[in-house]
DNA sequence: CGGTTGTTTGAACTGATTCAATCTGTGTGG
DNA sequence: CCACACAGATTGAATCAGTTCAAACAACCG
């Protein structure tokens, strides 16, 4: 079945999934948001995309004039400068992308096989005007978007390497919603170079960072299973305060 | 005259101010507001406290329950971990810093001498609610305040010392309207510390890259006026596009 | 004038980068 | 099932950008 032909990329669906019909209810309910306004959500017109981590979805310097929802799979959200690369933002299930005038200075990219809806920028401001419920549920994943991205910047702006990458296991951890006690298990989409992308170090010291997070005895691995096996200790070193991901 | 008492501050307004009353408009409808939406503004209750850039505003920790906006001179947001600080982001006059539930982590503090305009959050919420223009008013400054984030963490990402300043030096001249042709004049309200603390370096770097920038004729200085001798080789050097300031 | 805050400079140190090589796991085609 | 290719992880050695510590200097202010 073929979904959606455009500039950089063309996707098939896969027909095995589970998943056929494009409904949003599932995605957006389990994102807090009452049955009757996903139902007004789901009628405007929007379309599903798949999306392959091996090919850009959308690159610096397009227009941006869609919102994107992820309804399965991490988007990472990225800038360049000087054939750098810096991973600004992740999106997470249920999680969005808003557009907004004359931003067109980043790009999106999926971490892992990854399902999006995509609303045209008109279709989404005649939802976010005639559905209270749901102008106010984007708000606050901006607002919790924003407060993500100050941690971010914090990170890179006084932790150490190990307090970085550290800080952001943690921060997986709970958006994942792998948290719990002491024993916290999680799954590190991420390659190593990815890491680096979003924490402003390179692919080299990550690996060292973490070879040392792990020889401390503060993780485990198996693969990409991570075993956080002293959930204090390693929110103690990173600074991780999970309140701003409430 | 006595305006405001705190827990942290006790302010008065300067007697010899050419503005002596409370009045929004000014402010507002210079950050681009309609006149009608603006008295509706300030129609809405409202208090005006002027601020010592010698004393934190509000310290980290505190809950943030209400709405400022700066009505003259640049307030900081910053966050704190390990003794270390980092400024997050910035706020000009016509600015505002919105609340958030479960967030603060963030304190803030004044430049310079500065007066705000505070709304409690339930009154900022019916304004938004009831003076539509506003609410879209206030979306697009969290808009373009995210998006300025997000430049300054691709900064501290991956920029060097010296593109990180001086990427801050152009950001600082467009926000306050000095940008012009390949000679701009600024102000610099900040000391090397902040710098530092925007940056994510220490004062002692800073002061070598200002001055390596001043060696190279890029900028010289008198006291804290800067000119940009050379924009076009500042902007190239800090990879410094304004589009997301729009 | 003394006190305070901010700037400047030097020297030693170190965390992270860079470059390069090796190793490991996975998928592919024959 | 093996040979091969490829992407990612790991390690070492040399180098460097930025920090740290310490001290001197300048500007401002009551």
């Amino acid at each position: 079945m073929l979904v959606e032909k455009e500039n950089f990329h063309l996707v098939r669906l896969n027909p095995h999934s589970s998943q056929q019909p494009v409904e949003l209810t599932d995605v957006l309910t389990g994102a807090g948001l009452s049955l009757k306004a996903v139902h007004a959500v789901s009628r405007a017109p929007h379309r599903l995309v798949e999306l392959d981590p091996k090919r850009p979805f959308r690159v610096v310097g397009t227009a941006n004039q869609e919102a994107i929802f992820v309804r399965s799979g991490i988007l990472a959200k990225y800038k360049e400068d000087a054939g750098k690369r810096q991973i600004i933002a992740l999106r997470f299930a249920g999680e969005g992308v808003f557009p907004r005038d004359n931003d067109a200075r980043h790009g999106l990219r999926a971490i892992v096989r990854s399902e999006v809806i995509i609303f045209a920028r008109t279709d989404l401001e005649a939802l976010l005007a005639s559905v209270p419920e749901f102008a106010l549920f984007c708000m606050k994943q901006s607002q919790r978007n924003s407060a993500i991205t100050d941690e971010w910047l914090t990170s890179c702006g006084i932790r150490n390497a190990t307090g970085r990458v550290a800080h952001l296991l943690c921060e997986i951890a709970v958006r994942q919603g792998s948290r719990r006690d002491h024993k916290v298990r999680l799954t590190n989409p991420f390659t190593q170079q990815q890491i680096a992308d979003m924490t402003g170090q390179t692919s080299v010291n990550v690996n060292r960072v973490i070879n040392d997070l792990e020889r401390q005895g503060l993780i485990s691995r198996d693969g990409h299973e991570i075993l956080v096996c002293d959930w204090v200790e390693l929110t103690r070193l990173s600074g991780f305060d999970p309140d701003y991901l409430v």
